[in-house]
DNA sequence: GTGCAAACATTGCATACTGCAATGGAAGCA
DNA sequence: TGCTTCCATTGCAGTATGCAATGTTTGCAC
């Protein structure tokens, strides 16, 4: 562990420890949010719905596509989100190889409800917080990613999408 | 979406969206550190070996619970782990209800490489930081996990372990 | 305009993770 | 000795996941 740049590699260590731990404060109120409502959703099919939701109607391919997964894995979500009230299969009149993916009213109740208890949870975290660390934190983190050269995520979608293979 | 303190809710807003986007480059981080390796590991058994190499022998249940998961869960997994040689099952000698799981030689070498990948990946994107964005960001960050009441995570055991159903 | 290639959804098959509910063996205690 | 408790294990079920067909539909080239 003594490198020719031992401060180097303490900080990463710091810093991945200090960020994992953060990651997981945030990890577990999604879940929490998540469990917290009647309908009983996994996570994979929470991240299904919230890009119905937010990103409009869909084949299933361009689906699959932005949860990164296979088409068939997504076919089968749809399915059982599907079965289950949240989302709506259309044939697409243009193009009849099309399947027209939609959320229904409930599905977008359901992730407005989660959506919100994630906000209540993480304001009232932040607002525990040291108000003169909230604007050093952002701009931190954001030169982190940006050292990172991930593009910055939206602030309205909070989902823990993007990862492929991950949820 | 006006409430009273709309720039608290601004402030949750961005942080949210800051540490999502440095969390989404750790979890990339971690996975791809852990598709590097031939071994093809799946993200919970990467997690068992970790929780076996640091944690030293264990009987099942311990280790399920360490995992935070049911008992049979962590057997089905050990049987695939044992199958592949990276963990060892041994019968306890004072209770022959006990089992003793523990690492093998070739499941701690999975864990270091993907340990090194991890760490090298890490530290150059530190690398590219701003130097002086370094002790911030990480001063934030441990702010922020207090204010949520999480104790903090020790700097060498940076596995994604600890949440509750999560990967 | 006919035919071939590409796109698309779908299904079959296999694997992994997950939990709940038995089951059976072993240890501890009265 | 017998009852209770602990522990690993197995059966069953549901979800996620990918790869490899399959069949249908479109689009394009000739």
């Amino acid at each position: 562990m003594h490198d020719s740049q031992p401060q180097d590699l303490d900080a990463a260590n710091e810093m991945v420890a200090a960020v994992l731990t953060a990651s997981r404060v945030l990890v577990a109120v999604s879940a929490r949010s998540l469990a917290a409502i009647e309908e009983a959703l996994t996570v994979p099919q929470f991240r299904m719905l919230v890009v119905l939701d937010t990103g409009g109607p869909v084949n299933l391919s361009g689906l699959a596509e932005q949860l990164a997964v296979n088409p068939s894995t997504a076919l089968r979500m749809v399915d059982r989100l599907s079965a289950a009230g949240m989302v709506e299969r259309t044939q697409d009149p243009g193009d009849r190889r099309l399947v027209v993916l939609a959320a229904t009213a409930a599905g977008r109740q359901v992730v407005r409800q989660v959506t919100e208890r994630r906000q209540a949870e993480i304001t009232r975290i932040v607002s525990a917080m040291p108000v003169d660390h909230r604007g050093a934190m952002i701009e931190a983190l954001e030169a982190f990613a940006r050292a990172a050269g991930e593009e910055l995520v939206d602030p309205a979608a909070y989902t823990g999408q993007g990862l492929p293979g991950w949820s």
